[in-house]
DNA sequence: AATATAAACCAAAACGTTTCGGGTCTTCAA
DNA sequence: TTGAAGACCCGAAACGTTTTGGTTTATATT
């Protein structure tokens, strides 16, 4: 048992109460000096901070978490799949919110923990909530009808959601804004002469597939076109027996909407697959801006949102939540862009 | 403020004391109960258990961590560098890592924060040990001679590295097996008649470039060819004019070795451009198996090492580490196997 | 000189556990 | 009938903070 540290007067992990003794002062005084109270005169408050330097005083943070009821940490609860493809959005998706968060407050915890879809789904958030482990959650791939939210609300927990619900008018959430960027996705592809554009949207549990379909219809509509909707996971190679299919089909589509990067990603290598110039005959656009998108031959088209901006909205608000308390919901729509890459570089098709 | 569960006799959370009253016992014999000590009796026992499930009772996290002075939670600081390609396997990594974690034992927290490699690295691991929000952490990327793992060691925090460094005798770590992974994937090209292969290695801060060289030159040696050694970082698009330069250099290389598929990837997308035939004139081997590397076209062969191996290598030495002290440090080398894709299905190079 | 005001400090309680060092009551052997 | 052993239970302290509701001292006001 050496000592570590050579500092004077170091012996055991020092504590308020180690701090109040070397000082000849109260341990009150010494916490409220460090929390900025007012009625501690300038000089005690610079011998407390000096203190604290010499001794090296970090805070128990169990201490502090009982006798305040915060624990100073947010928490998400990862619905993840194994070997799904889904979990291209969600794993960079983590790393940028968790970046984003330590940024903003370092000493914001992030809890990483896990409760796929399914069964047990619920009473994990709620052992979650009872055991106080956090003080507000980021709750993700909302569905339409989500008793996550529900639960959540009945146990008054600050939370946002990632994603719109049907009853989002009770509580935070961001969303990108799927609408207007379908529209605009699709109305970009009428635009080149496109006739015949096909949506292969996500499943509708989740609310933002009706959302994109809404704006893609929409853009369809507006065009007088047919429009012509599918829906795959984006898991195994259902998307890519689908494409296989409709490539294949006589009238085939020419223009692709996707509702994942991962789907347009099997779209253009059905194409590929079937002598079909993904670039020159057809023209694809996926959605969420992975990295497969960049990185493939060719590069693909897509909608794209910056995590930067989706993690900024979400600590925003997560941080007046947890101030002052937040008399009405909040929420962000964040705007997709179109960066138009290699899949959609063709100027007409005829 | 109504009363949100209907359960009788709730009012506020349930604490021991609470179970204790409406059993008419003490404090100590419900903690007892609960924690499995053999000194109450099994009517008692049942009697706890009823009324914990009735009552819904959950513990208070901060105050078993104040007493015991554990967290029940692990800690990984991310060296994540905003923009990086190397970002794929650590989001990836992650993932998969907390995933397998939960499964082991949904009741140790991850907590997740960032100390990117530099100036502050230090300070914040110190930080994280003072306020003792973790009982062990894992410690991603190091580097050979890498200073967190004595801040660590003289702290006396239990840790394992992903990575080996020069000190590796003095703490747990898991590793891949990189000498033999990347001497047989060498071996591998030369068998196919490869006579200049090169590799494409990582910057040799990390103890792991030193290693896969090492695999690389004891097939080439063996073989009595030239090794040709290229350092470059996984960024910007360095990868990518290297690439250009070795394919168009006189008497270029035929086979390519690198240390990451994002690297491989460059190789291939450079050689598409320059007329090459990616899988037909040469051969590219990546590392890490990377959605890139299956996502891509042509598929890219690589050296792939489950991340469930690496994340149960891990949490069976934290596992150790937190219940019976270790005495001596753990380790565990993880093979690679090469995933042979379509840029190495070429059985013959003349 | 007495009183009000402000500045600086503090003792003690509280948060909800775990654990130490006992205690009481059976039961059973001597 | 006594004593020891075992089974079961409990009071109180401890963990390190924050906060409540003061007290003390010095200065200003009447």
């Amino acid at each position: 048992m050496r000592i570590i540290k050579t500092n004077k007067l170091m012996k055991k992990k020092p504590t308020l109460k180690s701090i109040a003794e070397y000082l000849n002062i109260s341990v009150t005084t010494v916490s409220r000096a460090l929390s900025g109270y007012d009625d501690v005169s300038p000089n005690t408050r610079r011998q407390v901070e000096e203190a604290v330097a010499t001794l090296g005083y970090v805070p128990n943070l169990a201490a502090r978490r009982l006798v305040t009821g915060k624990s100073d940490a947010i928490g998400i609860l990862l619905p993840v799949s194994y070997g799904d493809m889904r979990d291209h959005f969600l794993s960079h998706f983590l790393l940028h919110f968790g970046r984003s968060l330590h940024t903003h407050n370092p000493n914001l915890d992030l809890i990483v923990s896990y409760a796929p879809e399914g069964e047990e789904e619920l009473s994990t958030y709620q052992r979650f909530i009872d055991s106080q482990r956090v003080d507000a959650f980021v709750v993700m791939r909302t569905r339409k009808d989500d008793a996550r939210v529900n639960l959540l609300l009945e146990n008054k927990v600050p939370f946002v959601t990632h994603g719109r619900t049907l009853s989002s008018e009770k509580h935070n959430w961001i969303d990108t804004d799927a609408i207007s960027g379908f529209e605009f996705a699709t109305q970009s592809l009428i635009d080149k002469g496109h006739k015949k554009i096909v949506l292969m949207n996500l499943p509708e549990r989740m609310y933002t597939s009706d959302l994109r379909l809404e704006g893609y219809m929409n853009a369809m509509n507006k065009a007088g076109l047919t429009p012509d909707v599918f829906v795959t996971e984006v898991s195994d190679n259902i998307p890519h027996r689908l494409s296989l299919e409709l490539l294949k089909s006589q009238n085939a589509p020419t223009g692709f909407i996707c509702a994942s990067d991962v789907i347009a990603h099997e779209v253009v290598k059905a194409a590929k697959e079937l002598g079909i110039d993904p670039c020159a005959d057809i023209n694809v656009i996926g959605c969420d801006d992975l990295p497969v998108s960049t990185l493939g031959d060719p590069t693909i088209s897509t909608l794209k949102s910056s995590f930067e901006d989706h993690s900024n909205a979400i600590i925003s608000i997560l941080q007046a939540e947890m101030n002052g308390h937040l008399t009405v919901p909040r929420n962000k729509l964040i705007n997709y862009e179109l960066i138009e890459r290699q899949t959609s570089e063709n100027k007409n098709i005829s």
